[in-house]
RNA sequence: CGGGGUAUAGCGCAGCCUGGUAGCGCGCCUGCUUUGGGAGCAGGAUGUCGGGAGUUCGAAUCUCUCUACCCCGACCA
């Protein structure tokens, strides 16, 4: 490709509206140019590194044995009602009518189109296993997008589902599938771990995230400091402290705390520390079955040890809960306790209890006393109150016993760029797909899929690769493996039919060359190539030439070096093999 | 969806408080010079000042309203 007469859209100055590094530089290297609030057209330089990133997602899905497929990114609104998540997706699932009044959506995911098509092409087990992926278009209205795209509206997903005739079969491909999501991951040259995930109201045995690791990442990431246990904090369990309960050493006293609200304020007040306060949260409980429609199911009281925080994924999961975790108004709370947030304790408390393993191990504690401006103080379970249900109610913190049982916790970011997960018959029974088993009789297939950003991953390989000049693509997914760069080409012959000769040979040689032939100054050309993050670079000029030498720098290195004019082909085949 | 903020040339911003018909830097176009790290000089083009309504002799500026976008909190590739 000629520079001259390519779309090399850089900017000098940063935009205002981009907030992380990744989507700062995806702008001003040209990229991708904002349409609407996530929604991004990918510029040409933009569009060869997302198709790179494709090339290779591709490639691996193959050799793995799955089929690729392209469904409608519009989806007939009946499918998702038979699914029963026309109600349930939320605003997320962006509806729409056709001029017929027609409802449909425009697909978030596929489960539904897969599912509906399998159940009519494949009739017996001796079709199954079987992996189908596409890469294509997604559409998630999220609430709020983000960091370019990051976090699209409109985005890339490889999304791939398979189908089995038992849960061992769906074990080996999933299996599969988590070694072929590292091979990807291992080329693309991320920097990433498989975490555990949260499996969520759908179920199943298993569900893990695949995360790339950067400061910018939205989701937290806990890791054991002496195995390879790693898991998303929303899974990540909080084991009970070692060892017994202290016996009681003081008695249940009220304290007078006037103004004193929240954990710190306590704190501060007694002049204790808010590892020995409790928290009271009331959120809704869950409806019971069969409960008449529109009736309170009242509150929950969730107690926690006043220095952590609640895990609202962990809350919402446990039977009595009403999911999603919803908290309790104030005026519900003076209804339940008599008083207003800040003063509610577990201590006589009306509604049901469930306390958090490390409350529960507690002795001496400090809580509200459910009268407004009053705690207690020397307040212990089983003693002053029932300890009744315990649960694991909270984040983890760093420092936490890993819950393998070797270790400590430690905590880092991370961008989630793929999730794989076994979905058992959640979609297979409800649109009835089934074939016949070797007995003759109807099965109902296991199913799992498999998700990549694609269009995330551009992003997030920026976050862990990119200094102060701008992008340092790795090899495999550069927009142009290596630019030529012309030093006065348009003045010099010279040059230009050096650099045309090398640009040809580069590319017979099988590399994607830029050959930067604009008529503008060298800082002009180096700082675009070194943004735009093209990772290696010969420049011709006159006085090189005159030695017989080229100049190479590698996007990484200090220092340039000069390169024998005869020898270019070969060196760059030793520093960037194809 | 709740809270906060912004909207002026392609990009980054000033002007608004105190109303008088729009400016700076970068970019873009022309010419000359320059050519190893985002050039210099000279000339030039580009704005329904986010939309609508109102106040006023007069609105980028004051008032109301709508819209879009950004940031902070609950969701996901």
């Amino acid at each position: 490709m000629r520079a001259s007469r390519y779309l090399i859209a850089t900017q000098k100055e940063t935009p205002a509206d981009a907030e992380i590094i990744s989507h700062q530089l995806m702008l001003r290297a040209g990229l991708i140019r904002k349409l609407a609030a996530g929604l991004y057209t990918w510029l040409p330089m933009g569009l060869r590194t997302l198709r790179k990133v494709e090339r290779i997602v591709r490639e691996e899905m193959e050799r793995s044995g799955a089929q690729e497929l392209l469904m409608p990114a519009v989806q007939p609104a009946e499918l998702w009602r038979e699914s029963g998540r026309w109600d349930e997706y939320g605003g997320e699932l962006l509806r729409m009518n056709d001029r017929h009044g027609r409802e449909f959506c425009f697909g978030p995911t596929h489960e539904e189109v897969i599912t509906d098509l399998i159940r009519n092409e494949l009739k017996s087990y001796k079709q199954l296993p079987a992996n189908f992926f596409q890469i294509q278009t997604k559409f998630r209205d999220e609430r709020r997008p983000r960091f370019g795209v990051m976090r699209a509206r409109e985005f890339i997903m490889k999304d791939a589902y398979s189908f089995h005739i038992s849960a061992e079969s769906l074990d080996e491909t999933y299996q599969l599938m988590h070694r072929t999501y590292c091979a990807i991951f291992d080329r693309l040259g991320l920097d990433y771990r498989p975490v555990q995930a949260d499996s969520g109201s759908i179920g199943g045995s298993g569900s893990q995230e695949f995360h790339v690791l950067a400061s910018s990442g939205e989701d937290a990431i806990v890791f054991s400091t002496s195995s390879d246990y790693a898991a998303n904090i929303e899974k990540a369990e909080a084991v009970a402290p070692a060892g017994d309960r202290p016996a009681p050493s003081q008695a249940m006293t009220e304290v007078a705390t006037p103004g004193q609200r929240t954990i710190a304020d306590i704190t501060r007040f007694l002049k204790g520390d808010a590892t020995q306060t409790v928290k009271t949260l009331l959120v809704k409980a869950e409806a019971a079955a069969g409960a008449e429609e529109g009736s309170d199911p009242g509150l929950v009281a969730l107690v926690l040890r006043g220095d952590h925080t609640l895990n609202e994924i962990k809350a919402e999961n446990l039977a009595g809960v009403a999911d999603p975790l919803t908290m309790a108004t104030d005026e519900e709370i003076q209804r339940a306790t008599g008083c207003e947030p800040g003063s509610i304790g577990p201590v006589n408390l009306s509604v049901p209890v469930i306390v958090d393993r490390s409350a529960a191990h507690l002795a001496d504690f400090v809580c509200g006393a459910n009268k407004n401006d009053v705690h207690l103080t020397g307040v212990n379970w089983q003693r002053d109150l029932p300890l009744g249900r315990v649960e694991d109610l909270r984040n983890v913190v760093e420092g936490d016993a890993s819950p393998c049982g070797q270790g400590t916790l430690e905590i880092r970011r991370g961008i989630e760029v793929g999730h794989i997960f076994k979905l058992g018959n959640k979609y297979s029974k409800a649109l009835n797909a089934t074939v016949l088993d070797e007995n003759g009789k109807t099965a109902t297939m296991d199913m799992g899929c498999y998700g990549i950003g694609v269009s995330r991953i551009v992003a997030a390989s920026i976050e862990q690769n990119h200094d102060d000049r701008g992008i340092i693509w790795p090899d495999a997914i550069a927009p142009f493996r290596v630019a030529v760069v012309l030093l006065n080409g348009h003045k010099s012959p010279t040059v230009a039919e050096a650099g045309e000769k090398l640009y040809q040979k580069l590319q017979e040689a099988g590399y994607d060359v830029l050959l930067d032939d604009r008529n503008e100054r060298p800082g002009v050309k180096f700082a675009d190539m070194e943004l735009t993050g093209i990772p290696h670079r010969f420049v011709v000029s006159d006085r090189g030439l005159e030695a017989g030498t080229l100049e190479y720098k590698g996007r990484r290195d200090a220092d340039k070096q000069d390169v024998a004019l005869a020898d270019a082909i070969n060196f760059l085949k030793s520093v960037s093999p194809l």
